[in-house]
DNA sequence: TATGAATGAGACTTCATTCAT
DNA sequence: AATGAATGAAGTCTCATTCAT
């Protein structure tokens, strides 16, 4: 018989987890007291302990959190039919990933988890398993397009799926660092790069 | 009146940052406590700050170590007179920064970098300004390839810097936490992309 | 206007202390929290102060506790006729007392309260209380065995019976760390001792 | 080459041990705060925790104080020739025990002690273990009256010594408790106890 | 120059107690 | 009467930095 529902108790979580993003994207990860997301949060100190079992535990929580990832993933299955369309959607969606003012503080905080993750196994998990899933669906779409004939056969489905997330953990990185993104040159070149090394002819994108 | 001389004081120097690489790759720089830099070192504590003035300091001095960018630029210079040639050689060079076992404390502790760069002026300015080099260097070896012909006259010579080092650096994180790089693929796959984009026919690279 | 008849009232609070005593005994006072004991009673955290107004005041109810003492003390005044019988009656009780295995909870909380009680004045005069009865009961009897000539007149029948108490309470003490209290051999010392020092002619006990 | 010297460092360990007694003593271990102790002791809360690893390190540490039990045990073994005398000793040393006003402190952290041996290993291996010495040597002290024939035959040594030391832990308990301790009763009546236990005719004690 | 003992501010976490439901 | 979520004060311990030797 619990005093809450899961509901307020969900968003009492979630209003924790936000206060935790703001002070970690502002001041880092390790720099942020557990009294500044009290503070940010407005919860108590008790509080936060009753939702969270440890401050990196915050961390954790921040870094499973799926949803962004499954918005991709979700993009991406839409896209069944064609997969230089699927590629053009993968392009879009990240771009605006990548210039999304609402997800600054997400970006910059990200980079703090890839520092995490390399020495707690559990953000480690859960960005290495959110980035496989992601991978396996982009190598899966480009292997459609080689069997419909639209992707040359000699390419590695897989290789381009890495090198492709790769590129845009970079431009994460960059944006939060300060350089200009200019999407439309970025873009303009993945697609040239994208069309150039996948399509039999180098047809342009889109074009 | 130094009591040592400026050669011996240089290596006591690098004794302690070689020693601060290890514990931030091993521990990550806010768990590494000073006390742990003196064991690994064998220097003192008090002499830890006869060398550096505070903990933040001897990651700015690991992050502007530029020893290996300079290696870099320098390689990329000699590569003047032929702009695919260049991009040739900076794979490469790519490549084996990304699997060499020697630097693998390196790569971990520059995702550390990447996150104390967020907030810590210092090496913020010193990982941007290390990037700017390598852009500058890189886009003008493209546009001169555009001069020469070579390369496609469309293509932003900027933009494509920004993604190569954008997808180095991307893959530098994936080397970290474990995904395996499959170099020879890797290799393939941003070859393709490369000249796909780059050479006026998408001729293929060095055949 | 009670909405619980006060015989529930009381199996609550005595299932309340039940499992403070084992949770006590368990991991001492101090390392038992209030959730320990609503966790090992069953009750509510918000029941726990219905029933106590404070932690302390539940070790106080548990020294508090006469009925271990009251059964000694009645058992006491039924030998009113004999003293040498009444203090075999007195070593038999406390033998059974220090070995019976329902009682090692007990015990071990004993132990615990003399500690609370340098501090605690209300466990304090609790303790000394309960101890003051059953002095002067053996002292009476004592003294009584005087008056009949069965025990010898210049013995002090109170520093006798602090005495006695005192080996008790230090067999106690030594019972819960563990130390094996042989009772045939301690019983027989005691026996030794106590006819050695009480009777006129050092009989031999129960002899 | 340590900057002090090992006797330094025993003085400032002494130092804080000395301080924290009186914390103990006054508001018992768990009411005592690291802070508690530092402000008695003069010294920083970093350097307490240069010396004691931890706030229970503290308490183990006055348990191993081997200092009282050794001055018994040198003054037993000197007793080599006669065991009522010996006897003797031993009562005289545990009354001056019980009632110097210097060991106050003493004893109450004794009790306390106590309670947390019952869930302390460390603690518990040093209360037995200094009461076993002593136990071991007053059982020689009376096996050795009995091969003297000073001590009859009949009685078990160890079971006397193990209810002696218990009546002096009760005493200690009772002597902290506030009970007074009438020396001069208690001690005639431990003598007419041990010597109607011991002696073959019950002879009066030094007489 | 080098040392390492000392410092003390501050962080994370726990927990007895309250009170709206 | 009973519940259990919320509170926030307080405690232990760490650690970057200093400074007398």
């Amino acid at each position: 018989m619990p005093k809450i529902t899961e509901s307020q108790r969900e968003t009492r979580r979630q209003q924790i987890l936000d206060a935790a993003l703001r002070c970690f994207s502002r001041d880092g990860f390790h720099n942020t007291t557990t009294a500044d997301i009290v503070r940010e949060s407005g919860v108590s100190q008790g509080t936060l302990y009753l939702y969270f079992t440890t401050k990196d535990d915050i961390i954790v929580a921040l870094a499973d959190d799926r949803r962004h990832g499954d918005a991709l993933l979700s993009a991406l299955a839409q896209s069944e039919q064609d997969a230089v369309d699927g590629l053009g959607l993968l392009l879009e969606f990240y771009g605006r990933s990548l210039s999304d003012p609402n997800r600054t503080d997400s970006r910059r905080v990200s980079i703090q988890g890839w520092a995490e993750a390399l020495r707690n196994p559990a953000i480690h998990a859960s960005i290495v398993g959110n980035t496989a899933a992601v991978r396996r669906q982009i190598a899966a779409l480009i292997a459609r397009g080689q069997a419909d004939g639209q992707v040359r056969a000699d390419v590695d489905p897989d290789g381009v799926a890495q090198t492709l997330i790769a590129t845009f953990q970079g431009l994460t990185l960059q944006a939060s660092l300060g350089e200009v993104i200019d999407l439309a040159a970025i873009g303009r070149t993945m697609d040239g790069m994208l069309l150039g090394l996948l399509t039999p002819a180098g047809r342009a994108a889109h074009a």
